[in-house]
RNA sequence: UCCCUAGUAGCUCAGUCGGUUAGAGCACAUGACUGUUAAUCAUGGGGUCGCUGGUUCGAGCCCAGCCUGGGGAGCCA
């Protein structure tokens, strides 16, 4: 018998003439002879030529949608028009038969709303197939880059004792009785009794860890899961994504600038080269599912060249008050048509960041030196003494991507800032102490990865980019 | 959490002014055909109109509350 071969391998190396065997998931059953299979290892099918003559009603009939399947065979030069190799199958065998009348997934559209509730089965469709490969070599191409560049790769803990990082609301990790905690001298759970003797939560951020590496390792980053429990309900927010944070020590502002363009080009130019196929899908799927929309919907460039788009540009680098003047010289602004107030000080609205981004640059832009009173109580404070060296990254069609700063490196500026933001000393006197004992300069930023993902599929809810989502209410499978 | 919007067959949707027996395409089943490309053609089965309550002689349609999905905002990555 001859061993398996990848759908891909296939296409690849085209062993015309030689016996071959493989193994997939059936698409289509068509004209009783033609079984289009999917593997996983390509967005492409193989047909699977069987003549009708050589088929036995009962396998005939097992033969469905979603079927797993094992044949094999001559690989020939197709006859067809759709595909240049098929399948000619002497051997057929169901490895797992799939019920039509139950099987949710159609060779049809669908919507994504739909395939998200069968969470579990969306995989088998091109789209998720294609996104999921793609996350793939997105993760890899960011390991790949950061080894290349001197960084170690480092584990932040995903359990935390520190709530100091002010990132967002934290998940409580407890062993103790949820319905008959032991309380203490004041009524509260008495998380003295808990598994680690004080309150521990999923961590929201490895940054101040990162930080604590990169003052002895130099370079580092890390990319692991982080916790937001957060009720927010958006299209671009989960309770659990993964995220990316490189630390840098003797980096300033304008390094962690030039590291954070390098790195997004470089995860762009990774897909460009190795997810060729899928992207053209995605393209095609966008152009699709565009016709449907409104024209001002519409997405203004296909996707690949969008991506190609952003690896060719540099960012636009402008100052917070920079951006704060464009917006009130903008003439959207002078027509009233801002939603929210525009003066120093604010934070940036979605509708601002689009307007610069969109409309005004037509390009990414980082935006630096915001004003400390908006910022975390860890960036470093700027020698005007009110906006500190932090810097944001806004890409068209998501808004911000990365964010990331220079860190206050002076030990009483710090602590000043700490008392400013009701930051309790106590409880990150580890983060403190690397200021006290050899402190540097130092810089790094945060990448959502999902978000990185959802920019390079053209996918526009961060839902169908991450296997299994997790959000307020829903933790299903 | 707030604003907007939707929920009708397995899926995507139509359903007029509140009126008799609930509509289509796809999917599925049966048959025909057999080099097809989400094959094609014919026939057929398939409904708790999201849930609860209300208005009415009569509710898929009107009202109230709730649930779920989607879009936007806030928060942020």
């Amino acid at each position: 018998m001859p061993s398996q071969s990848s759908i891909i391998s296939l296409f690849q190396d085209k062993p015309i003439g030689q016996n071959v065997t493989i193994r997939g998931w059936v698409r289509t059953f068509r004209n009783d002879q033609f079984i289009s299979v999917n593997d996983g290892s390509t967005i492409r099918q193989l047909q699977i030529v069987i003549r009708p003559e050589e088929l036995d009603e009962a396998t005939h009939k097992r033969i469905q949608t979603g079927t797993c399947i094992s044949a094999s065979g001559i690989l020939d030069k197709s006859l067809g028009k759709g595909q240049d190799i098929e399948l000619n199958c002497n051997r057929l065998e169901i490895l797992g038969d799939c019920d039509p009348q139950e099987y949710p997934i159609q060779m049809k559209r669908h919507s994504l709303e739909f395939l998200r509730e069968k969470a579990h089965l969306r995989f088998r469709t091109n789209t998720f197939a294609a996104v999921f490969r793609i996350r793939h070599h997105l993760q890899f191409a960011i390991h790949k880059y950061f080894n290349e560049n001197g960084f170690f790769n480092l584990h932040a803990p995903i359990i935390t004792g520190s709530d100091a990082e002010g990132a967002g609301e934290m998940f409580r990790v407890t062993t103790l009785d949820a319905t008959n905690p032991p309380l203490d001298e004041n009524g509260f759970a008495d998380f003295r009794q808990d598994f680690f003797g004080k309150p521990s939560n999923l961590t929201v951020s490895g940054q101040l860890e990162a930080e604590l590496a990169a003052l002895a390792l130099g370079k580092v980053y890390t990319f692991g899961p982080t916790f937001r429990a957060e009720n927010s309900n958006t299209s671009r927010h989960l309770a659990e994504f993964w995220m990316i944070e490189p630390e840098v020590a003797f980096n300033d502002i304008h390094d962690n600038m030039d590291l954070a363009e390098d790195f997004l080009k470089y995860c762009l130019r990774h897909a460009l080269t190795y997810c060729r196929e899928d992207l053209e899908f995605l393209q095609e799927r966008e152009i699709n599912e565009d016709k449907q929309k409104p024209a001002e919907e519409r997405q203004t460039k296909p996707l690949i060249e969008r991506l190609q788009f952003i690896t060719e540009q540099s960012f636009e680098r402008i100052t917070y008050t920079e951006a704060i003047d464009i917006l009130l010289n903008s003439a959207h602004y002078k027509k009233k048509k801002f939603k929210f107030p525009v003066e120093w000080g604010i934070d940036l609205q979605s509708e601002h960041e689009r307007y610069l981004v969109e409309k005004h640059f037509g390009k990414p832009v980082i935006i630096t030196g915001y004003p400390a009173a908006i910022k975390a109580f860890y960036m470093r404070l700027n020698e005007d003494g009110k906006t500190v060296a932090a810097m944001d990254i806004l890409v068209p069609g998501i808004g911000e991507i990365i964010g990331g700063s220079q860190r206050e490196e002076r030990y009483d500026m710090l602590r000043a800032k700490c008392a400013q933001f009701h930051v309790a000393e106590e409880s990150i006197w580890w983060y403190l102490e690397t200021r006290k004992f050899g402190t540097c300069v130092h810089a790094g930023f945060g990448l959502g990865f999902e978000r990185l993902v959802m920019y390079v599929t053209g996918m526009t809810n961060i839902r169908d980019v991450i296997p299994f989502p997790r959000t307020p209410g829903n933790a299903e499978f």
